[in-house]
DNA sequence: TCACATTTAATTGTTCGCAATTGAATGTCG
DNA sequence: CGACATTCAATTGCGAACAATTAAATGTGA
């Protein structure tokens, strides 16, 4: 009875599905730690090369909006790449409010030596390809209701 | 068959669950953050209240298990829990090199007014009960094996 | 007992993440 | 055209998060 109570108990820390997205997340990024140390990048340095890598020359808060991430973390983060040599930041002609992020061919190479990145997450997560394409469907759904209660 | 192949690619963003976590847990925190100000906690200072909440007197150490967290994170945190007069900090008198942390009186009394968080939570998550354990049963089984291939 | 390893917190330095503000460029409306 | 609002990036300040190191307490084996 007490089980019971107690595995039903909403303020209990197993019970609250954030704490395990938290925690998940900190897993994930302690797995890709070694992987992206080979590339001389952080996990969200990683995530902006990704978006770069499918389209170049794209504004700062384009780059933003996909990774649902402000100026305030973009702006040191991407001068830390150009310092890297990795992308370069130039201010919109048509727009000078607008910062336009373009690959450096550094930045283009790096595409390649990241390629073996997801096989080896994916080995981490032990799981199968459908499996986990289930799971990020679900907690992308629950992710944008949030971000909806988010926007009101 | 262009899209076909973009789907599959696990190069894209949107493929990956990693981001799908990553991004899920700041939508988290966005929700929670409204409710966490009323009680004047972050994210992470309320877990810590969770613990404490379950038991109490707790190594430093214990706490740190329990959230995936060193001390690194935990002595500054819990100096501010203390600075705010919620949580007690003493060396162990059996071994002084632990930390037990205690809840004061009014670390204690938190608890109640901490009560409507994770109902707001679900209502936010706009899906039911049973739907959300189940993820969370999921995101738990994926991070644990994530962490038992970081601990090799 | 004494040398040595282990455990535990604390500290330092770097990078996120975000709120709040600033300042410049652009849009809009009278 | 000109006042005003909006958009966008940059900046500042604070709180995580973690690697690496330090220091103290404890455990262990010769």
């Amino acid at each position: 009875m007490a089980r019971k109570l107690s595995t039903l108990d909403p303020q209990r820390l197993d019970n609250q599905i954030c704490f395990a997205v938290y925690s998940a997340a900190h897993a994930f990024n302690r797995v890709y730690k070694p992987l992206l140390d080979r590339l001389d990048l952080t996990y969200p340095q990683y995530l902006v090369m990704l978006v770069l890598w499918e389209r170049d020359d794209v504004p700062l808060k384009d780059i933003g909006e996909k990774l649902f991430l402000d100026s305030g973390t973009l702006t040191p983060l991407l001068k830390r790449l150009e310092a890297a040599h990795l992308v370069k930041r130039t201010r919109s002609s048509e727009d000078e409010r607008q910062v336009l992020i373009a690959l450096t061919p550094q930045g283009h190479a790096l595409k390649d030596k990241a390629r073996s990145v997801p096989q080896s997450i994916l080995a981490a997560s032990d799981c199968s390809v459908s499996e986990l394409v289930a799971m990020k469907d679900e907690i992308v759904a629950l992710r944008d209701r949030l971000n909806a209660v988010i926007g009101e």
